[in-house]
DNA sequence: GTGGCTGCAAATCATTTGCATATAC
DNA sequence: GTATATGCAAATGATTTGCAGCCAC
């Protein structure tokens, strides 16, 4: 089975049907590691099937965001991010480039399923601060 | 010193004039743990003071949080909630009634201040579910 | 006096929605 | 064939911005 076969399969699971445009978000989200936000989302699938609707890429990213096959980020305050639910991690968000990278920060442990009567279904730790890309540049600015 | 000449100082010490309107949306903040929307803010504070403009709030709460004296949450998709800082802790986002809740969840140590070469300068931890009036109610309704 | 602050209204931008058409099975 | 999904355009709602007048110091 191919990752597209795969990818079919997957949504057939969730009782989606499969097809060509949310295959297409699937695809894209599992081959990248910049959580995009939805409008990156949907730029980058027009290129191949330039006839997909924004609101097509909204509607498939809420969809499979409920479905729990990719996970919403709301680290970034200008708008949601989306990620292929792998393994759990947390997030850095970088104040300057704005750019959102995986760390490995220890997620709340599983075991912490309920706080205070609340029941927890999810958890997320975000992070944010400066990347090293940005705080080299910033450096190499200083020293010219 | 009163509360009130307390955030006053506290403005002065950020560089900030002291206005009435940045003093009510301190006070406000620092009266209430509910964790209210800029609009929320705007809305409560509008009857004591009917003239302020919501522009004033929104820019009130960025100027607050990028002084660090306020907390901006992202844990709520619709919307920014605003918390007032004091001690670090978690928080909990009810997908039912939208409400957030403090919660003792351990954040991230202070320790992991670098991580992949990025320099951490604050971490939230969110959780979500279902809290624990929701979950009464919805108990409740199955028994009826 | 003047630089920063407020209030207003309009603009912007992410996201949602209604509805007619097209597609999956 | 029928239910479901898509595409378009318009609506919504949070947030930002430009600018003229006002206030703190």
């Amino acid at each position: 089975m191919n990752a597209d076969e795969e990818r079919s399969s997957r949504l057939r699971e969730l009782g989606l049907t499969p097809t060509i445009q949310r295959l297409a978000v699937l695809e894209y989200l599992d081959n990248t590691d910049e959580h995009p936000t939805a409008d990156k989302v949907y730029t980058a699938i027009r290129e191949r099937f330039p006839t997909i609707s924004r609101a097509t890429v909204y509607n498939t990213l809420a969809l499979l965001t409920k479905s729990e096959a990719i996970v919403r980020l709301t680290i970034d305050p200008a708008a949601s991010r989306y990620d292929a639910a792998d393994s759990p991690h947390a997030h850095f968000f970088c104040r300057i480039c704005r750019n959102v990278y995986d760390i490995d920060l220890p997620q709340g442990s599983p075991s912490l399923s309920v706080a205070d009567g609340h029941k927890i279904k999810a958890v997320q730790t975000y992070a944010y601060g400066i990347c090293a890309a940005c705080l080299k540049r910033h450096k190499e600015e200083k020293d010219a």
